[in-house]
DNA sequence: GATGAATGAGCGTTCATTCAT
DNA sequence: AATGAATGAACGCTCATTCAT
């Protein structure tokens, strides 16, 4: 189980060419994520990138999937079942706001080229991402399933909702990327739960 | 005021070269947006586009710019203000996915490379994009507003409550894009909505 | 009928590059004809030669192909039928001497490389070249078969000769190349007529 | 004189390594001979390779040299001298044909890019090969002579015909691998010896 | 001696942009 | 105004060679 010291090495490499890769993506864009920007950024030449990844696809693939699950990790670990089921909900979104806002600049690439995670059915890479990306509305999907069963919040689809979640947190800070407001991340936090779980008709007593 | 001759076939040909933009964003994606695609596509030489438009980008912007502006100008013609307030934003809505739905290549490009709707400070062009996009979210914010002062809907910051509405909109259609629904439109519309309307939480009569 | 004047200048590029690439594969052989190098003898941008060539082996091949087609042209269109059958091969094999030491260089390469002219039955570009050797074959056999026809040479397999004929021709040439032998070129190719319609063996009459 | 126990072991490591180069030259032609597949396939780290050999040109001139000595070693060894000298030449052609098939896929690649085998007055690997071709022809050349000297065969210079004769084997072979005949190889040997010996031309008792 | 991770020059190819016609 | 041939910087990728361990 001892993991040998070249692996170790070769594990530290990986990520150190991973997060250079993920420093690029966030300072220029997958459009500008060079091998030649990712070799400088890691201070590594061009072909030792290649002894790791097998081509840039793959490495961009890789950087922007470890964000991804660490990102499922964190989150999943997060909150005890016993929790009010709500609380439990409005627990999560504000961990995941502030989650996506320590990460900006990789994150903000990602939001907003969400072509890479577009799903091609042939693409083995693509499809990989698409599965994580299930799993994270799944766990979603999960709370909010519980949720309902416990009658806390209204019977409704809990993939489509934990989709619909998921929009109005990216969203939220997509608006704040395109400076579309200038309101504190809590006060938006907070507008999101208000209109995730209330929504906006005036409600007769039903 | 009066458009010279020489300046409608200037028009005319900025439009065929746009269409031609659109259609082959719609076709390749962004990515596969050459100038030679296009220049083919609007059956106009390579030299041409550049009488018109100074770099490939100002004429990506273009392209999807005037999109947008149609989009929105189709929406805005809609829906009398005599409706009831909670009917209109349905219609709009409803409008939308419409039209989302019948440009659908074009839209699906956009869609899911909304890196292209970066802002980007520095940048006109990108300044132009937002600023379309602003005047979008306006109109709906008026929607809102008007329902809030009629009391049709809780209060909430009309600005936040359009761009949520658009984000479920367009997530909506990416759900869709991303393989992840297989039901109807028709039926996600009217989830969306209840979403938007009614929120998640069973509603303690207030 | 008449070639435009576009089409003249396009051909006139085409032999351009064409030359250029024949000067840099005498010169550095088929492993050092680079596009860079093709490109500076042709004086020629890199990419230009792309507009003309879809790829640097399409491009190598028509440099190959021309060559040998002109050379199969010059050969063909000489010697009158009416001759004397041995003759005939004799003139055959003078000239052919004579258009190789001519072409020295180009040739010298695609001699010592036949691997160009290896046969790849999945390679279109490969399935063409070989095709333009047998044409050339088919047509020494033809003289040969005319030959034996009238009883000037012994009835042997066309084909077979003809590929020995051809092999005994570059042979020669290969042999100067390698500098096994300083005889003057006449000596050389009467040496060959002699082994190659004689033999070795001293005759019995038979 | 005897050797070290180091020179032994060393002798088996340079062994091996020839091997596996003319292995993978083979399998992958000359071209596809890289040092990681030769490193592969001789299961040694590839910086071994560079221990024994300078540059991947030496490994290559060297395995290619070695097996060329081997063969002519091998033929070399064959024939009494007191055989009938015709007789002598047909069984070492024969013997060549043999050898040459049986290390086929070594020799197609060998055959096929006679590049390899090029003259460059410069370059002492090429002076190296090149001699070694010329030992093997002056030990044609010397049946030759012989031959002629007991009055089997005419007078000819029996440097050409020891250059022709290989010309003939070879370009046999090569006509198998263009894929041009498919008598059995036999029937090539038999007519090349046919062609060799008596020539084409019907003989005037002379 | 043996290793194999690291290097970086060099390759074939693409494509936004220019400019002579 | 319209053309499209020409350009060349930039890209992803390969592989012979080096060198610290």
């Amino acid at each position: 189980m001892a993991a040998s010291r070249e692996e170790l090495i070769k594990g530290y490499r990986v990520s150190e060419i991973l997060d250079a890769t993920r420093r690029v993506i966030g300072r220029r864009g997958f459009e500008g994520a060079t091998i030649d920007r990712v070799a400088d950024e890691a201070k590594v030449a061009k072909g030792t990138i290649y002894l790791y990844f097998a081509t840039k696809e793959a490495l961009l693939h890789a950087a922007v999937t470890e964000g991804f699950r660490a990102n499922i990790a964190e989150l999943s670990a997060n909150g005890a079942a016993t929790e009010n089921p709500v609380e439990r909900i409005k627990s999560i979104v504000r961990q995941q706001f502030r989650q996506l806002d320590s990460n900006k600049d990789f994150l903000k690439a990602v939001i907003l080229d969400s072509s890479f995670v577009n799903f091609n059915a042939g693409d083995p890479l693509s499809v990989e991402l698409r599965e994580l990306f299930i799993t994270y509305l799944d766990f979603l999907a999960s709370v909010l399933k519980e949720a309902i069963e416990r009658g806390a919040i209204r019977p409704i689809d809990p993939q489509l909702g934990a989709f619909m979640l998921n929009e109005m947190i990216i969203g939220t800070l997509r608006r704040r990327l395109l400076q579309l407001t200038d309101s504190p991340l809590e006060a938006d936090e907070e507008a999101v739960l208000e209109l995730f779980l209330k929504g906006l008709q005036t409600a007769p007593c039903n």
